[in-house]
DNA sequence: AACCCGGGGGA
DNA sequence: TCCCCAGGGTT
């Protein structure tokens, strides 16, 4: 077993990229740096498939920064709606709107540093957006660039220790080559993506397949070092889906900081004591329907017991409008971003009320 | 049900 | 500087 110089290395990277790299994703044409941004920004905790359709949706709609910059809030997270982490969708329209105040529209990407000014692009997706879009060089450290290397040399650790992240980019500095900067980003992307994949990974089709330290020893799974695990908390959330005489729901804006923040969703308890108090200041004349069956949505730190309570109201549309409350037409949700279960939720009352359209 | 993920921001 | 936060999809 031998390290293999930073030439050699980029040799196989590129033969093997030249083979089965894979070339026509929807970025990987018309590259701009507003392209790869968006799509870099896209990528970041979620896979190539599940980005693709956002990503023509979102282009389709704002085809250049300006037309990003000068979008609603509301309209950029509509178009996120689903895709989550919608902190990401906020620093991209917050970013849009730097690189036009800040840098006449056109993109700072001069270098590195200058990318990582903009809110939301750190070192690894500048990185990604330099090389890509410029063809210079620079190194990435993203998920799939940390399993191929923490793999090819027995990096112990998990990645999110300061010390580890330190070693995988000191070793993604080593192979970086001065040519094809563009290919060689988006052949180690590649690799990870699909060879060197965390559960069974193809190392027998694998470039590095004779020089790779976890391989050797049959110890692929065990690297890169997942996450330290601890238990989720339990919360619960009592959801007010209020719907007036013409079908309309009542949906309210969450703050911008914190879990689905910006979204529009339903006016939310912690208890039904909070959720039945809330109803008798609204209104005297109130129906309130058995509740739906809870359900869980779990995040990353916690898990949510929702249950969905519906509620018809007669009156009073008018004292519940304010800049933060809307009613919204549960069959047509466009212009505002919404949370997973929301929209869910917003689909079952649609179609509970064609039932009650048909029978009657 | 467990696992994965780049960056921001507060402790 | 470290650790917590954030939401879906995939396996």
């Amino acid at each position: 077993m031998h390290v293999l110089t930073a030439e050699a290395f980029q040799q196989r990277v590129f033969t093997w990229f030249d083979r089965y790299g894979r070339t026509h994703l929807p970025w990987q044409h018309n590259k701009t740096p507003y392209r790869v941004w968006v799509s870099e920004i896209m990528l970041q905790q979620t896979q190539v498939a599940t980005v693709i359709e956002y990503y023509q949706r979102f282009m389709a709609r704002f085809p250049d920064v300006k037309a990003l910059a000068e979008a609603p809030l509301d309209e950029v997270l509509h178009l996120w709606t689903g895709l989550g982490y919608y902190a990401r969708a906020r620093n991209l329209h917050k970013a849009a709107n730097v690189v036009m105040s800040e840098h006449d529209g056109s993109f700072p990407a001069e270098s590195v540093e200058s990318l990582m000014t903009l809110p939301g692009v750190g070192r690894s997706t500048a990185g990604a957006i330099y090389s890509i879009s410029t063809d210079r060089p620079a190194p990435i450290l993203d998920g799939n660039v940390k399993r191929v290397l923490a793999r090819l040399h027995a990096v112990e650790g998990w990645p999110g220790k300061t010390e580890v992240e330190r070693h995988l980019w000191q070793l993604a500095e080593y192979y970086l080559p001065s040519m094809r900067a563009a290919e060689y980003t988006q052949a180690m992307m590649d690799l990870g993506a699909t060879l060197c994949v965390r559960k069974k990974p193809a190392c027998l089709l694998c470039p590095f397949e004779d020089v790779c330290t976890a391989h050797a020893c049959g110890q692929e799974d065990a690297f890169p070092e997942s996450k330290p695990k601890k238990a989720k908390p339990e919360r619960q959330a009592y959801f007010a889906l209020v719907q007036n005489d013409t079908g309309r729901v009542l949906l309210e804006k969450r703050p911008e900081k914190g879990i689905w923040g910006g979204l529009w969703s339903f006016p939310q308890f912690e208890d039904r004591g909070g959720l039945e108090a809330w109803l008798r200041d609204l209104s005297s004349d109130i129906q309130c329907a058995p509740h739906w069956a809870p359900f869980v949505h779990v995040f990353s730190h916690f898990r949510l017991t929702i249950t969905p309570c519906p509620v018809r109201l007669r009156d009073a549309d008018e004292t519940l409008q304010s800049a933060d409350r809307i009613w919204v037409d549960p069959s047509d949700v466009s212009g505002i971003g919404l949370a997973a279960p929301v929209k869910s939720l917003l689909e079952h009352l649609q179609s509970a009320q064609d039932v009650i359209q048909s029978t009657t």
